[in-house]
DNA sequence: CGCAACGGCTGAAGCGCATCAGTACCCCGC
DNA sequence: GCGGGGTACTGATGCGCTTCAGCCGTTGCG
């Protein structure tokens, strides 16, 4: 195993001394621009990369950041949401050599279990949170932690939303302005500024938030912000649930459906929660009765879609609509009982995939680019780290994409 | 934020010195067992977890592992197939208390340059490798990194496997020759002896085994042994690809199928050159001509699995009978240009899902237990860590589960 | 009884990096 | 020609942990 150089070793070639290394090679002040030219070179000539836990260990952050999965695993298949959101994700943090850890949990306990590790080995900078609940204990325990975390698919301020940073006072709009998260800060690590970590254990060390002036390509001192006790509230993406799901019932509404069912997700989570009270409130507003239009609970997985879309198919005045997730099972189950699509049911995906177009009739759908939602989330998370004040950011709406599986409900209904 | 617990504060609350306590919590001998458990009580009471930033760079292990996915993304979502792989692999690394750090990469080249970065930011103490090539730069970079590694889905030793251990004047006797290539080699995990490879540096470390990072357990501390030039070759888990395939070719023969297409994944995957030769193979056993039964190639994705389908039953003499990892896809294509299955065409699909069982008809399917398989991955590779030798491991054998989707073809035939 | 051997523990060094207090040197102004 | 204020760079220290060379007190043995 060939050894690993360090910067003694770039030191040495380059005849200077270790400090100067590290000032050159993280953007700071302190050597000329000739002498950080040619430490750089020797760096890239000897391969050189920055050992991470030499820097995590010296109050530099890990360069890690972590997300878990909690859901059993049979009902992460949908429509390979996870893949591809994470795929976004990866897109922005390796671009800031940022790596990614994941954890594969059975339920939000062990979740909260693995971050309480992660803080303790000093694992992760940050996390991102997906599911975010209706009840939901991982809020308290990350901002008790003093962990920056972006949570993805956020609530949209409902109230009881244990997500929003209600907390102490954040100034409403998003002030700073300043350098907005951008891409900018090309090349130079320099940024790397004090890291997020919470201020309040800093008390000792040069009380005041001097910081001291810019430096070079330097971060400017706008981290001021960051300092609350705990570390920044979460930071939010989110999709407009509430939006979309009102503009698939206008559509399905549009065509002349009245009786319309949406098999719904896992009712704890907050994104069930919004579409299911989207939903009403639509149908309210179109003068729908609740027992015409309504959501049934399931967990995700394509079992449960199948068997609910039995179920409800199977009453004596069937839904002449169905709405959901895991749209591919209904659309089978529907074929295997003979039930014509879009002739006497349409369905409409919440999800597009290319599963969706293949199928016969391809499925009206849902698109959105769920790897875009995983690289703005990557952004958000990032802009935490910098020390930015923690966001609300909202992703693309969802685009409806009629296809061949939705059309007017039989004349008889 | 609230500071995190040390070694130190522990020495200071149990009144011994830091070493002390890191003995103790190590499982190295060294302390009384009264001090042992005293020490231990004071650490679970300030409830300490080792950083791991310092434990890294001591010398000791990251105590995290890497797998990178090289592979566009929309051609991940298979079945969900990574996931479960995921799950599986989970759930034995976090047991042993192991991060697993998750990449997704567009291809090979950038994968390689991802373990580079690994290696040089000691980031990982070693990685699962997934999609094994037929000719593949991966294994010569691991082993010059000295990174250890398991390779998912490895070779079953056709000739020109650079995933054998056949690597660099390891004493000579090879067992190359042994396991014979094709057909054969039933279940029987047993070669495991091949093991021996590489051992080489190892001698001491073997035994041991016990390892039980920080915890209780208080394992030997064998890890003396790790340091070689080179590292050890990389292990193997695999399933039996040509076997399976023989399976499904055979079930199809006695069903009466003459003309029996197999649409397949990615050329350049090892897998699917051994499902390819098996195929031809097997066809030549059972005297069908390679016209009748052949592969053809595609990029895993549903787009193409589905373009395939509709290429190849258009043409002038169908065959009736299908294979395929994106059998919804296929099925769906049916269902579309109204073949019926299985009464004109069979499908096989070649990895189970939800999805498979309730699609109508319901898809025969082979059963692999994929997160048994991520689980097999993660368990090598632990023991690669503990200091045991390289071995190569069969996974179970996959099952086939005939379900309504393939029956005699049409008399006409 | 004296010495070696050993169990139980301490002290210090070092992993690779960031950082801060200095030091050496130069330019400027008076 | 000397102090003041920079700039460019060095040395030492510390992050939390592992590890290795000791040190001390107790036994066992000749």
């Amino acid at each position: 195993m060939a050894r690993r150089p360090t910067i003694k070793d770039i030191a040495r070639q380059a005849g200077v001394s270790e400090s100067a290394v590290s000032f050159a090679l993280n953007g700071k002040p302190g050597v000329s621009e000739d002498t950080r030219a040619r430490i750089r070179r020797v760096a890239r000539e000897l391969g050189w990369q920055p050992n991470s836990a030499a820097r995590a260990l010296s109050g530099e952050r890990s360069g890690a950041v972590g997300l878990v999965l909690a859901r059993p695993a049979h009902t992460l298949g949908a429509e390979s949401f996870f893949l591809r959101l994470v795929s976004g994700i990866q897109e922005v943090l390796s671009a800031a050599g940022t790596a990614l850890l994941l954890q594969v949990v059975e339920d939000v306990e062990a979740e909260c279990a693995v971050y309480r590790r992660w803080w303790a080995e000093r694992r992760v900078d940050g996390v991102l949170v997906v599911d975010p609940r209706t009840r939901d204990p991982r809020p308290a325990l990350l901002s008790r932690l003093g962990l920056p975390a972006v949570v993805i698919g956020g609530g949209t301020g409902t109230p009881p939303d244990p997500w929003q940073p209600e907390g102490p006072a954040r100034h409403g709009g998003a002030p700073a302005g300043g350098r907005d998260g951008a891409g900018g800060d090309t090349g130079a690590p320099g940024g790397t500024g004090t890291g997020a970590e919470g201020a309040a254990g800093y008390a000792s060390g040069g009380g005041a938030g001097a910081d001291g002036g810019a430096g070079a390509g330097g971060g400017a001192g706008d981290r001021a912000a960051a300092g609350t006790d705990g570390g920044p509230g979460p930071a939010v993406v989110r999709a407009d649930d509430a939006r979309a799901m009102t503009e698939v019932l206008d559509h399905l509404h549009g065509l002349g459906h009245r009786r319309i069912v949406h098999i719904a997700g896992l009712p704890g989570l907050a994104h069930t929660a919004r579409r299911v009270a989207a939903l009403r409130a639509e149908a309210a507003r179109l003068g729908l009765p609740p027992g015409q239009v309504r959501s049934v609970p399931t967990d995700y997985s394509d079992t449960e879609g199948a068997a609910a879309t039995r179920r409800v198919l199977a009453e004596p005045e069937p839904p002449t609509a169905l709405v959901y997730v895991m749209a591919v099972a209904g659309s089978a189950v529907a074929a295997g009982l003979g039930i014509p699509v879009p002739g006497r049911l349409s369905i409409v995906a919440w999800d597009d995939s290319a599963l969706c177009r293949v199928t016969h009739p391809p499925l009206t759908a849902l698109v959105r680019d769920t790897a875009g939602f995983g690289r703005l989330a990557a952004e958000e998370l990032l802009h935490l780290l910098a020390g930015g004040p923690p966001r609300v950011r909202e992703s693309e709406l969802p685009r409806l994409e009629p296809r061949g599986s939705t059309a007017p409900p039989p004349a008889a209904y």
